[in-house]
DNA sequence: GATGAATGAGCTTTCATTCAT
DNA sequence: AATGAATGAAAGCTCATTCAT
């Protein structure tokens, strides 16, 4: 969020991918995809580069051409996933000002990833939490991230009074986000198909207005 | 058998490791320790057989004396790990009945358990969730459990008239055990220390009553 | 395919390597060969495919990629030798039709398979018989196709007048078989070296004649 | 033959085992027994030490009170087969003195082995001609033993007029055990019973007679 | 004599990565 | 840019043998 400028997110909104630093390429985005789909099948470490290029149409030694390693293959696609989530909700925080708006659009957006892209959403839950060593670290950056803008939304409600006070924003929005990504996960893990949109609500009702009868 | 002096089983009697259908041993719980240290600290697939042997000061045949396989190694460890949280949990019921106290009681515990063994508890977050092939199956078996648990005290709250009845008893167990365990893990692996009763009542507190203004 | 000269396809062609199924490829052969240097040497189980590797001068995951397993070198090694075999005597079958002679020329081949590769010899007398476990029930089929061809013969000279009908084609074909193959085994241990045709010719007389005294 | 005298073999023959220098004892026979039967089952290389000791029901260490090694407990059970059928042709060639009917008993006995036990003939089988290296050396001592004694009794015949006198005694010797070995070794094989009586006639009708029409 | 827990060398096999073509 | 054959390090696991009890 910092370091870009409004414009150049902007910018980027309107131009779709295009402008990554990255080559896009017919070839790069098949890999991408085929290794979110094998490692959603078999897990990171039983997924060996020869099936993510078989499974890609490209000889093995391809894939070193468009990424430094089988390592960076994964990372790369789970930051695109994580992106393009964070873009899409600041994209609609424009038109959206309600702190509850938000949050629910949030949750709305985060249920959704299951069945726009099941493997994605696997590998998510899977292998994101993983291997403290290598892929812990940086995603860790994204969760915050995560956390960060949900954490903001919080606290401008409290500003706005619409909000308890006596509560602490950041245990709220571990609250929100471990809340939706558990149902998140069930759901993809045991194969349920739900309505998002509803679901998104019915969380924000018990975050909002809590279990105790009235 | 040998190993252990009479007055450590009369210790392991007293602190409920009775009813365990394994040999202790000496060297069984230090593989057992050692494997989630390792494993905490490099990933399942990047902690080698042999580094857990030599972290128990054993050789890396003698893991195999007393374990099927590597796999074997871990599943046990989660097993028990569960099994204790679970067994903690049913004990105090006993004791406690409010449905309101049994949750925070639930909320405790599970977020002690970052404290009470933090190897563990990073085991617990990075490779429970892992590789749906070989842990997902079995761990699945626990996570639901755990959620069963906690539905059955929200739907008693729902008779007793103390809970809203308009909620899905499914989706609030769902999103408080997503709730805690992402403050767990957040904690966790930011190293972060915290009062895990002080933490379990605030959590307790937003789900009971929502973060909208009276 | 690529590492041969045509010239050398062509000698292939020539030499009746043509419809084997297999790729022969450079490598391959090579590593096949050396499979049945250091089995004969050591025995299949003492024979470390790192052994193997290095005889055949490449490395040892090489050997993975022309071989699904260590027994799979030892069975394609077996199974070419058995077809040539097959080959050469179905061959010659097609122009020399005396029971007699036919007899005599399996047992020319049969004992010639000792000079033309001695460790392959050693390879079928050791490891052919050995292990009833992965090696037996594969070379069990090819030794019966053996007797067989020999039983089909021993029939054709009982209905042609030309030997006793009294006596069991397959007592009598296993007798040969077994004659035969423990001259070949007598003579490659103690490293022996004989006339196969003579040698061949004598077995026959005895067969065929008895050694009663007129 | 020639080494020992007369009446060492006399004495043997009478005493039974019981001068025999390795200690008999009860454990002693049963871990021969038992290391026939894996054996024979799994193969030399796929029987495990404990797997024979617990068959036996011994501690795997109890095995080497008895015995140097793995390859010493099969090496002694091969010694003592081959010595009991040696011990029973010598004996029954001091009333028996027709070299015909010393051949058939020859060929009677070796057929007979296959059903007094099985898993013994299976490890004769299998076993014997195995594995150039730590076997084939000293069993390789025993077949020569065999078949100097039928080359003698050739010879014998020869001599007296019985048999051809243009035939070598060393060729037919073998031929005769490898033929004599093969019937059997196809009639364990495929678990195949037999009248070893009535084979060893019939085989010993095609030595003698041959199988051309008279 | 008898035990069986413990050892650690050694095995087969996989696979990320390179590089000649 | 693209290939895929080749590499070799590294892993999980087995098991003959020893030795303290």
């Amino acid at each position: 969020m910092k370091p870009e400028a409004p414009g150049a997110i902007a910018a980027a909104v309107d131009a779709g991918e295009v402008f990554s630093p990255v080559p896009p390429g017919e070839k790069y985005q098949r890999i991408l995809d085929a290794a979110v789909e094998v490692i959603a099948e078999k897990g990171y470490f039983n997924a060996p580069v020869s099936a993510i290029a078989a499974r890609a149409g490209v000889a093995d030694g391809t894939v070193y051409l468009y990424f430094k390693s089988k390592d960076d293959v994964l990372r790369t696609a789970i930051d695109r996933n994580f992106d393009r989530f964070h873009r899409q909700v600041i994209e609609r925080f424009q038109e959206v000002h309600d702190p509850r708006e938000q949050l629910e659009y949030i949750a709305q957006v985060h249920l959704e990833s299951g069945s726009v892209n099941r493997a994605m959403a696997i590998v998510m839950q899977t292998e994101v939490r993983q291997s403290a060593q290598f892929i812990a670290e940086f995603s860790h950056h994204h969760l915050v991230k995560y956390i960060q803008v949900v954490r903001e939304v919080i606290r401008r409600g409290q500003q706005q009074g619409i909000f308890r006070q006596d509560i602490s924003d950041g245990v709220v929005a571990h609250c929100m986000f471990g809340a939706i990504d558990e149902l998140l996960s069930s759901a993809v893990f045991t194969g349920r198909s739900y309505d998002a949109k509803a679901t998104a609500k019915q969380v924000l009702d018990v975050l909002l207005n809590g279990i105790n009868r009235a």
